[in-house]
Formats: C-alpha cells, sequence, structure tokens
DNA sequence: TTAATCATGTAACACGTTACATGATTGC
DNA sequence: GCAATCATGTAACGTGTTACATGATTAA
C-alpha cells in the first residue's frame, strides 16, 4: 500500500499532476521506494475511485493537457492513519528479502573464484552507492528549501542518513566475508 | 525469479515434495526470502511446464498423497546460469525498499512523540531479532550436520552472517536518530 | 477435544514491470 | 536532425498475498 501512501504524502504537500509526482517521488522518496510511471498512473486512478484524490483537466496547447491531482480530507485522513498506525511495516521493514544473498547461500554449487567475484562486484556498488548518497543528501537540501518547514527536514535527514549506516554496514560485511574465502584458498 | 531458482538450489540438494520444500524454505532460505505454500506450489506447477523438474506421485493410505519433485539437467543448467550470471540481483540488492522509511519521512506531519514513538518499537524489534539470528545459526549447522560439504557451510555462515551487520546498523541508526529528535525536543 | 502435522491445491486480488502508443516543443 | 522534456495512459504479464477447500492421524 506504500506507493499509494507515498503519493498521498506528496499531495499533501501541494497538487501536483502524475508527471510531477513521478519527479518528485524519484527525486525524495526515490531513495527507499520505487514506482514506474504507468504504476503512478494506475495508483491515482485506484485512489480518486476511493475518495482519496480529486482532479482536475486543465487544457494546455502549447504543452500536452493535464490533468491535476488534490488531496481531499478523507486522503488526509488516510495519511494520517497510516502515520498514526502502531507498528505497521516494522515487522515489513525487519524482513530481509535479497536474491543476492540467495546467490551467496548456493555459491558452493561454483567456485571460489566465482564467489569472491560476486561479493567484490557487490562491495565495488556499495562504495559507489555510499558516494552517491553526498548527491541525494544536496537534493534533499534543495527540496527543503522549497518547501518549507525545517522539523520535516530533520525527518528527510533521518530517513537519508539510513543510506549510509547500510551501505557501510554492507561494505563490512562483504569484506570480511572476501577475507574469509581468501584466507581459506 | 528468485523463488524459482531457490527451490532449484533445494532440490538439487536432493528430491522433496512441495510441503518439503516449504519447510526446507523457510528453515534455510527464509531468513532472506520469503514464500507461501500456495506460491511454491504455484512455482512448481510452472516450474515443471519448463522442464525444470520432473514430478512422481506417491499413494499413501496412513497420510493424504504427495507428488516428489525432481530437478532435471535442464533444471541444472538454469541454476548454473543464475548462479554465474554476472551482476544479475545486484543492483536489486542496493535498492532499499521500506515502507517503514517512508513513514519516517513523512514523520513531520505528527508529532515528535509519536515519531520516537516509532523509532524505539523499531530499534526494540531490531533487537529481537538480532538476539534471535543465533537460533538461525543454529539451525544452518543443523542443516549442515545433515547436508554433506564443508564448503557450503561457508557460505550459509556468510549469508546469516549478513543479519547481524544488517541489525547491527540499524539499531545504531536508529539510536542515533532518536537522539537527534530527543535532543531537539 | 482441540491443535498440530501431513499434503495438495484453486481463485481472486494486489502490486510491480515491460512494452506499446501518441505527439508537440525546445535545446544541442 | 536527434534527443530530451512534457504528458497521458492501456495491455499483458509476473510475482506476492489471502481466503477457501479437503480430510486423516497423532500428540497434549
Amino acid at each position: 500500500m506504500s506507493l499509494k501512501h507515498g503519493l498521498l504524502g506528496l499531495l499533501n504537500y501541494g497538487d501536483m499532476t502524475g508527471y510531477e509526482l513521478d519527479k518528485a517521488f524519484n527525486a525524495s522518496l526515490g531513495f527507499f521506494w520505487q514506482g514506474k510511471m504507468s504504476q503512478i498512473y494506475r495508483e491515482l486512478g485506484v485512489m480518486e475511485r476511493h475518495g482519496w484524490l480529486t482532479s482536475e483537466r486543465v487544457i494546455q496547447d502549447d504543452k500536452p493537457n493535464k490533468k491535476i491531482y488534490h488531496i481531499t480530507d478523507s486522503g488526509k485522513d488516510e495519511l494520517q492513519n497510516w502515520l498514526a498506525a502502531p507498528e505497521s511495516d516494522i515487522s515489513d521493514a525487519m524482513r530481509i528479502k535479497s536474491a543476492f544473498l540467495m546467490r551467496v547461500f548456493f555459491a558452493g554449487e561454483t567456485s571460489t573464484e566465482q564467489a569472491v567475484k560476486m561479493l567484490t562486484e557487490f562491495r565495488d556498488e556499495c562504495i559507489e552507492a555510499l558516494e552517491g548518497l553526498e548527491t541525494t543528501s544536496g537534493s534533499i537540501a534543495e527540496y527543503g528549501a522549497r518547501i518549507t518547514g525545517e522539523e520535516r527536514i530533520i525527518y528527510w535527514q533521518i530517513a537519508s542518513s539510513f543510506g549510509e549506516s547500510y551501505y557501510r554496514a554492507m561494505i563490512d560485511w562483504t569484506e570480511k566475508a572476501i577475507a574469509v574465502l581468501e584466507g581459506r584458498a
């Protein structure tokens, strides 16, 4: 249900079109939730049918026509309920789901070299991702400047600092694993 | 595609029924990939149609009849290809997807107390999960004793040590976040 | 007597991905 | 001339979840 709630949260900051929502979503929430445009358009339709949103069609002649979405009181209620929901999403957040780890699990069926290669690639990607985070925190600051409210920025920073902790832990883990495999060889 | 590959990997250790696969899956891979029984049965059907498996029906009169699955050469090929696939699943493993983080992101719409409560609950769950991991490594040892191959056990331990790194990082992050919020209040 | 274990599945729905379709304007 | 931006969607498929159906045996 979280794509819907992410969209609600963004529309709570102000009216937007589906196209703008897609960009705002990727620029802010995109770090910990991904949604394709086609899915966003579909979900907006569902949400409108739920009565969480209303839409208004705007005719343009220099650019394609657009449809501006507006959050309703019912939508704001839904957002608040979700935010206040005791324990919701936590058990979900605890669960690790990783096809990569599954490959590690079965790596005994291949050679040690292949396993080391796989882990090395992973570590390199983690390092890159960690470096990329500086860009992300930059875009958060930018966003924060535009949309008011210092209280909000604190939470954005907390959420984005998750990435740092996460990638650092991954790099650590991978390097230990590589050391174990190379020590054994 | 990873549920399929997990099942292939397990069937590569030996023939099993859908019911046994469900239990083996949850006892070993369940830590980083979850699959419901109904989904497992469906996927087994698909895999058999792909020619990755064959099945044999066994009539029992004290217990319900069962169907034993056996991996084919084509299935073994598929498993090897997946294991050798350069870079597959890595970009997937990098992506963070967390509805919980989305709630943190929007926590500015509620009170600081509520945000602290949410984070505290999360930290507590992480601590519990970390403690629960000792049980997991126990069950890995048990599994390792039954299914031969010391090379395999190493990878199982590497995969399961991921959890430790992960939960420790989460606990750290949460505690820093709580400190920031409480310092501000 | 009640719950758990054994054992199989179907049906419907929810969510995510990929491919396709359309078409003007603007900057390199 | 070519790619990007603006702007909306549909269709089909893949994967994950929930609910339902059946029914014997065994241990607390």
